[in-house]
DNA sequence: CAGCAATGTTAATAATATTTACATATAATG
DNA sequence: CATTATATGTAAATATTATTAACATTGCTG
């Protein structure tokens, strides 16, 4: 916890590291930033990033796990700004969805592509992927707000999510103005969105 | 055209650097092979390709049309193997793609991934994106046999696209089964697919 | 306080992409 | 057909990075 001012020991460098990865990211727009600058950024040499990290790979699940983390507190956010169980907050959570792989493209495209062993990784899922669970929480209300209980909100909130994780992904390498300069990304995702809750309303149980 | 079988001139090597660096991706699973592999795969030198693609970028360039026009057959075997505007066709489509993605994960995810200009893209997307074509052909002869004129056969193609991009793109990153082991892509794909056109279907002009 | 473990440093090493300078085939031209 | 320009190859640099090695400093622990 403790800042060691003194030139030698950085004292927290790990984390240092991974924020300024994390800035390169941002500022270039792409992964390819170097150790050797991420370390200069931390103000350290370019081999001291490996005294906590095997390689960049690692460095970059370091970076990897911070997106996840503030993609999943956007979640909180949005979800607490809108009624529960209401479909607007399950759709602002999409609007969100497709603003954050705008605006930090380099980032949501970093954040899904985890090679990492499929074990390791469903140990953290709960506490990583809050975003997600965010999505099923407001998936269940809906359906409980209109007193159904048949649905799979799970697996409905999982056709949600890869709705709007297709809409994001297509749009952010420019596949849907690509055919189509007419269509809105948002209002794609609301109309499928709402459809896909329609069958949620028409047979409440 | 014809084959040169002098030693040094090799008569086709831009085609050939592109099928070497496709079997490479397709041997590793990665896009990360080395210029110099793909160059002696081709019987060349290490410094052959560049006469040919500005860097490896633009080699990529060319595996990425590859494999879209692969793609593009595979939609047009897909769809003339069923009946004309039915919804199997469309579903099929939907599996074809699926199992695209996971087989050829490396190229799936390459092909999307373009960073060129916009506009130099929009000229060719006819000619090259022949897959989405097939299934707004596909959408547009399910609404006819539906006597539905009026759904936007273009928005709802781009719907179904999105989501099995979605979809698949989850599950090549192993997202799906990550939260739910029970879910099955094809399924979850399906029902979606369906649900989509339900509205189609209803609203019969 | 001595000594160990952790964390930094500078100076290699290695792998690659890419460039340069030179060579040879092909094809167009007189 | 001989000549020459152009396209396409080659081998030998360069340059950029990641990564490792060998050595230094600090802080903790007994």
């Amino acid at each position: 916890m403790s800042k060691t001012r003194c030139s030698y020991h950085h004292g927290d460098l790990r984390n240092a590291l991974i924020v300024a990865a994390a800035e390169l990211i941002e500022r270039d727009g792409t992964l390819d930033f170097t150790m050797a600058e991420a370390a200069a950024r931390a103000g350290v040499s370019a081999a001291a990033p490996y005294r906590h990290f095997t390689d960049k790979e690692e460095l970059l699940r370091g970076v990897r796990e911070l997106a996840i983390l503030g993609l999943g507190y956007a979640a909180d956010e949005t979800a607490s700004a809108h009624p529960h169980g209401s479909i607007e907050g399950i759709l602002a959570g999409g609007h969100m969805y497709l603003a954050y792989a705008r605006e930090k493209h380099a980032f949501f495209t970093l954040m899904w592509e985890d090679r990492g062993d499929i074990e390791e990784r469903r140990e953290k899922v709960a506490e990583e992927h809050g975003a997600f669970m965010v999505l099923v929480n407001m998936v269940q209300a809906f359906c409980n707000a209109h007193g159904n209980s048949q649905v799979n909100s799970l697996h409905l909130a999982t056709q949600i999510w890869a709705m709007g994780h297709g809409i994001a992904t297509l749009e952010a390498n420019r596949l849907i103005d690509l055919f189509d300069r007419s269509i809105e990304p948002e209002a794609l995702l609301d109309q499928s969105v709402r459809t896909m809750l329609a069958g949620v309303v028409g047979a409440a149980a």
